[in-house]
DNA sequence: CCAAGATCGGTGACATGTCAACAGGCCCGC
DNA sequence: GCGGGCCTGTTGACATGTCACCGATCTTGG
């Protein structure tokens, strides 16, 4: 059995950082939105792809796939959601296994009041510290390295 | 109150990628790890620099720091391993309100069976998708950013 | 039609992370 | 030397995420 390649100072200083900055960063942008709207990290992801959606009602298969969830998570969040009055389930026409999440007034209300301060955090913490260029060159690797990993590495729920 | 600067396309896409690349990387990495060593991702991170310090042991304040986990979730964190007897707690000598973390004998073995397959797993998702040029804009990169974060954004643990 | 298998959503048990509060010990100025 | 403030670690309640499984329904091959 080979000696494993072990990461040596340098490729272990990346590591470090790229984990530290999700921490970090994501630490700083939840608790923001959390002073500021009241509103998880969680709640939000799911309020954008229903706010986004024609008549703010998403089927919840497609509202899993949307953000990327497996289904017991995403129906937890959501049962939460709805104790809080920010969603409604419903039946879902055509197919009764499934159900329907639409989004309340209060729903709207809150994301449209925590948008605008949330994309205000990510530019000043994110994206204004970045020249376009930078932002071209993280997508593109970003998106290589996405698509090299295995789609089956986890649950059945991989993203499409 | 002006329109805010709302994320473009080109941003989005960088903005999802980024969210996406974490998720299912971190993802595939954890399910890599439990399924051929049964460490979780938490009992991995603890057990690497308790591995590496010379006694194997350390104060839990510096562990902690070392991995930039607040208090309550590092001591419960511990609970567990202590549980499943990874690590063990003594006192500290010198602070009685300290304590410090030891690596057992069952976790050293532990860890030095896991290490190999995760940072081979690490290479071959991460490192060897990237070129060394890339690899080094990356950290010049997330360093900056993650040095622009407020330090105080969330809890009171912030790294030093 | 119909049985077998796939799909969809939900549930309960459990693992993990967060928050507030506490207990005890350190340290510094007076 | 001592009192108030800070540091350290733990705990319990709760929020969140994961896993295994269930029940209902759809879909497909025959």
């Amino acid at each position: 059995m080979a000696e494993p390649r072990w990461l040596d100072k340098r490729e272990a200083h990346l590591w470090q950082s790229y984990r530290d900055l999700y921490r970090e960063l994501n630490g700083a942008l939840e608790a923001q939105l959390i002073r500021k709207s009241g509103l998880s990290g969680a709640d939000y992801s799911l309020l954008v792809p229903l706010s986004e959606s024609a008549e703010g009602i998403l089927r919840t298969r497609e509202l899993g796939r949307s953000v990327g969830w497996e289904r017991s998570r995403l129906s937890h969040q959501v049962s939460r959601m709805e104790k809080r009055g920010l969603v409604a389930r419903e039946e879902c026409p055509g197919d009764a296994r499934g159900s329907m999440v639409r989004l309340t007034e209060a729903g709207r209300a809150a994301i449209e009041g925590a948008a605008p301060d949330h994309v205000e955090a990510v530019r000043s913490y994110f994206f204004d510290r970045l020249s376009r260029h930078e932002q071209d060159l993280l997508t593109e690797v970003m998106d290589r390295v996405l698509a090299g990993l295995p789609a089956d590495a986890r649950g059945s729920d991989a993203v499409c």
